[in-house]
DNA sequence: TATATTTGTGACTGATAAGTCACAACAATG
DNA sequence: CATTGTTGTGACTTATCAGTCACAAATATA
């Protein structure tokens, strides 16, 4: 995490040098990176990234939690108990996360990227301790509704949850695979991810929804 | 792919070059992966090596083709209509699978491997080309399950197929997540990916099945 | 055996990038 | 204004690796 220097720092001056690293990360994965080339952009010196962060793994994981705390404003609205069944609930997570996606695109297109940072070496166990948590929450959801008889309980909650976990991740890898969404250019053009696109994600989702509630139902 | 010099070398020699490479990148993303260390320990020059391939990545190509042509002897035999259902002869790849696991534990090795490679940046473009041949077939699978009438006809072939492409993805991450498989120690042991498994493996697919077929079925 | 062709070699090049450190500039304090 | 502490600097160190090339060894051919 950040040193003091780094957080005496004036706030415009956290946001230059967070937005950069923020850009770079959102286009390349952890070890394609290049500290160097964002200071040279910055036109600051390497030393004073070392006077704010410990490493390269510290910056990004000051990253990390600076967006996903961004993001929670959000999707931590979105309470179970206000949805008549999971997949309304689901969806509302969506519908929040658009809105994230829209009002923060820089913070949206880092943690997009995330997942390409999966396997890469430096930070996999990293990323292996983040999607063992998600997992978890997901196991934790599918036992919830199979307890309260709104899933099926002759499948294992292991199972489902791990399911539903890939459901999210299936939606978004669609898209860009079918050229819906393309970060890339998105990012360059300084829009959010989903920009322009929120009738054709709300549309895909529904058809997710339509498909898994058979089988996940009672 | 390979330089008439490689072809011409004995076959005791080819295999034991193939052998040493497939388990560096069974073990290591492409990036990661060290042609210099793999010619230390196979006690030749690095030159040599550029005798036989262009460069890293055409050998790293003449691997995917060496064991997918392997893979293929075993998976190429299962044909759809031999089964009563897609789920059956979904079951029955993944059982001439386990076969070929069981008796080329280097290639299966390498191949499972393949995924943690799909963001390395010096083999994007080639990874994507190869998903989107795979997708391809699961789509136009679909798409016959569909006009049969096995599948449901009000989700489009796009979205199901997808979602099958990705069940098979599911299935090997879910092992490994649960610690079930464990990669990296079995190509250390030289153990097949999948050795003494076959029960969990099997129970897992059909769970999966047994799930996902109520979603599909007409 | 002499010549030509193919295969093997490993020191070297070039490129890249994270992280360091001695020093300089700036700011705060008394 | 002088002293002390904080922040900024960028050339340099260290390490890695893919790919090259001039030369050597081995093999085939005549």
């Amino acid at each position: 995490m950040p040193k003091q220097t780094f957080l005496n720092l004036k706030e415009y001056k956290k946001k230059l040098i967070t937005d950069a690293f923020l850009r770079e990360f959102s286009v390349k994965t952890f070890d394609e990176a290049s500290l160097t080339d964002v200071v040279k952009s910055l036109g600051i010196a390497k030393g004073s990234i070392y006077q704010y962060f410990d490493n390269k793994l510290d910056l990004f994981m000051y990253l990390i939690q600076e967006c996903t705390t961004v993001k929670m404003k959000y999707v931590g609205l979105v309470k179970r108990q206000n949805y008549s069944d999971y997949w309304m609930f689901f969806k509302a997570l969506y519908e929040h996360g658009f809105q994230f996606d829209n009002e923060n695109p820089l913070h949206s297109h880092f943690l997009h990227n995330l997942v390409n940072n999966l396997n890469s070496p430096s930070v996999k166990d990293l990323y292996d301790e983040m999607m063992k948590q998600t997992i978890s929450a997901f196991e934790e959801m599918a036992k919830n509704e199979i307890k309260s008889g709104h899933f099926r309980d002759d499948i294992s909650y292991k199972t489902m949850g791990f399911i539903l976990y890939k459901m999210g991740i299936a939606i978004q890898e669609q898209l860009e695979f079918s050229g819906v969404i393309n970060p890339k250019e998105s990012i360059q053009k300084k829009r959010p991810v989903y920009y322009d696109k929120k009738e054709t994600l709300i549309q895909l989702i529904e058809e997710h929804i339509q498909l898994l509630r058979l089988a996940f139902d009672k």
